[in-house]
This record gives structure tokens, C-alpha cells and sequence, in this order.
RNA sequence: GGCUCGAUAGCUCAGUUGGUAGAGCAGCGGAUUGAAAAUCCGCGUGUCGCUGGUUCGAUCCCGGCUCGAGCCA
């Protein structure tokens, strides 16, 4: 199907994404199918990026990278941080770099806005500002909203404005670049269908019960093979790698905080709610085709 | 065997001086362009153990039964 999809494109070999909830079996897909494309994996799990959450993280075993080529799997130390911006930076040269070589990179993962960034691009908005993010931290929330409204109206009136992290993101848009981040971000929103219009993917889709049971399954075999060990080996690390699920949760059992029950129930619940977020995520990125495993 | 306490949502529990019930967690739906495995919003999903009785009306009061915990034997 995608060889199809690629023919329709003309401009072969495109890029070709593989999108779909944690724990849907996007890795096992992506080798089929970079062996039925000749085809390079191409990375696009936020936490695959990070060097020794291999295990917690479910990134592809060595076993599996050796059968073709791997690209941005572990390539950040766990004291780096990341974001959206720094992805594209990195996957696109990446990526233009395998097409050039005449192969069909075979972009991989469940990051939403990442892979968002990689297909449609950055809007032209300011990368986000450490120093000042923990600024706007300190301030109630309900001053930040009369900031914001009184710099950006339209923006404010958008936005939700129970939510801390997008009422900053607005106000940081604004205070950096003395514009409206209204204003910034429609202009991004305008060339977007056409975009989608030129990608080629698909999202995997498993019913509830069967994702739900893939997940404690998955859980299991990364506690019993060696994911505490691996949190208790990593020393100093980001507080943006630390989100990674598991990591708080094995952290608290190798402290005594919690048992292992607990622990694995914890994680379980934790990767579910993920798994939701990426479906309602996916089910707007109308370009995709649905494959119903 | 006797006595006491408990039995209410998937789980832990609250509650109704008798008018068919609500929290947390789990779950479900959604938002989401630079922290995104983040952050935020919305939704209660129920034979109130079973069975008789009292009552206009019982999840609540009374009797019996079942199960569980504890105490005494």
C-alpha cells in the first residue's frame, strides 16, 4: 500500500510515517516495512531520543536496529533536554540525507506535535526561553490570564485559560518577540491543509481491551528485564527526561516508597492514559490511514 | 457454635434522622505548534449482598440467610 502511496506522490522516495498509540506495535510495523521499502527508520518518539531509557523508553532492541538501518535512537544524554523544535532540527537533515541515497525514510513514533513539527513545519514562533518560562512559573495564574489579555486579546480569548503551561506559551510568544502570538500562529494555521494533503502515513489502531492487555504485558516484561536496573544506573538527568512514564514510578520502588505491584499498576495506568491522549491526537491528523491491527 | 462489626460504582470508601445515592482513584470523551511520555477541560458508569416484614414509600428500620473480618468458646 505505501509503494502505492509513494508512486501517487511522484517524488519517491518520500517519506513514509508510521503513527500510532505506545505499545501498538509501530517498531515490529516499521521493520516489515523498511524491509518491503528498502527503507531507513527514522525516529520520532521524544523519549527514543534519550541515551540509557532504552528499556523504559520500549526503543527497538539491538537485535532489531541491525536488521536496518536506525536513525536518532538514542542520541541525547539523559542530562540534555529537548523539545519540539530541536526534533525537527535534528530528524530533518536526517531524513533529507536518506532520501538523497535514493531509500524511503520510514519515520517512526507516537510524539505528536514532533512528528506535527516534522510534516507541517515550525510556525514562526520564538523557541521557548528557560529564564523566563520559571519567571511566569512564579506568577499566579490568574496574572498571567490579565497579562495575556491585555497583550494579546484574540490570543486570550482562544486559549484555555485553566491551563498554566498555554497561557505562559502565549505570554512567552509575546513578551520575546513583541508581537501577537495570535497573529504569529495563524500564519502557520493558513498553509497547513495543503501540507497534509502531500504526506503519506498511517496510524495503527487496536481495540481498547487489546491495547489495554498489550500494555500490561509490555509493563511486565520491561520490569522483569531490566528497566530497574536501568533507572538506578542513570545518574544525573533532566527534569525533561525524568517525565519519561516508568521512571518516577521505578524510582519510587528502588526508594522502598512503593511495592511492585504498585509500581507496575502505577506505570500501567500512567501508559494508558498516554495511549488515549495519542489516539484523540492522531484521530485529528486526517491525512493518516487508519490500519486496524 | 455464640457475639460484634462490615457488605453501596471496576477499586477504596462516604452518605441517606425512610423520599432509589457521591467522593478519590481507575475508566470514557475532548483540547493541544516549541516542556508533549507534558499540560489542561468535560463525563458517574450503580439490582446500595440476598430474602421476607413494617411503611404511601426501604439502600437506610426489623427478622432470616449468605459471605468476610474480629472477639469469645
Amino acid at each position: 500500500m505505501n509503494s502505492q502511496a509513494c508512486e501517487n506522490r511522484g517524488t519517491c522516495p518520500a517519506a513514509f510515517y508510521i503513527c500510532g498509540p505506545t505499545a501498538s506495535g509501530k517498531t515490529a510495523l516499521a521493520l516489515q516495512r523498511a524491509r518491503e521499502l528498502d527503507g531507513e527508520i527514522v525516529n520520532a518518539d521524544a523519549f527514543q531520543l534519550y541515551r540509557g531509557l532504552e528499556i523504559v523508553s520500549a526503543a527497538p532492541s539491538s537485535e532489531e536496529r541491525a536488521i536496518v538501518p536506525h536513525h536518532l535512537f538514542g542520541v541525547l544524554a539523559p542530562t540534555d533536554s529537548s523539545d519540539a523544535g530541536s526534533y525537527l532540527r535534528l530528524a530533518k537533515p536526517v531524513i533529507e540525507e536518506i532520501q538523497s541515497r535514493g531509500k524511503t525514510p520510514i519515520v517512526t513514533g507516537g510524539s505528536g506535535l514532533y512528528l506535527k513539527f516534522l510534516t507541517h513545519g515550525p510556525a514562526p514562533l520564538p523557541t521557548g526561553d528557560a529564564k523566563l518560562r520559571s519567571e511566569l512559573d512564579a506568577q499566579p495564574l490568574d496574572e498571567l490570564v490579565a497579562q495575556l489579555a491585555a497583550l494579546d486579546p484574540e490570543e486570550h480569548g482562544r486559549t484555555a485559560l485553566q491551563n498554566r503551561r498555554f497561557v505562559s506559551r502565549a505570554l512567552e510568544i509575546c513578551l520575546l518577540t513583541g508581537e501577537k502570538a495570535s497573529t504569529l500562529r495563524d500564519q502557520w494555521e493558513s498553509k497547513t491543509a495543503e501540507i497534509s494533503a502531500s504526506l503519506r502515513g498511517i496510524v495503527i489502531q487496536r481495540t481498547r481491551p487489546d491495547l489495554h492487555a498489550r500494555i500490561a504485558k509490555r509493563t511486565r516484561q520491561m520490569l522483569n528485564g531490566g528497566a530497574i536496573g536501568e533507572v538506578a544506573a542513570i545518574g544525573e538527568i533532566s527534569a525533561n527526561c525524568e517525565k519519561a512514564i516508568g521512571f518516577r514510578e521505578i524510582r519510587s520502588f528502588i526508594a522502598g516508597e512503593i511495592d511492585r505491584a504498585t509500581c507496575e499498576e502505577l506505570i500501567n495506568a500512567a501508559t494508558r492514559q498516554y495511549a488515549k491522549r495519542q489516539e484523540t491526537w492522531f484521530r485529528r491528523e486526517q491525512w493518516l490511514v487508519e490500519m486496524r491491527l
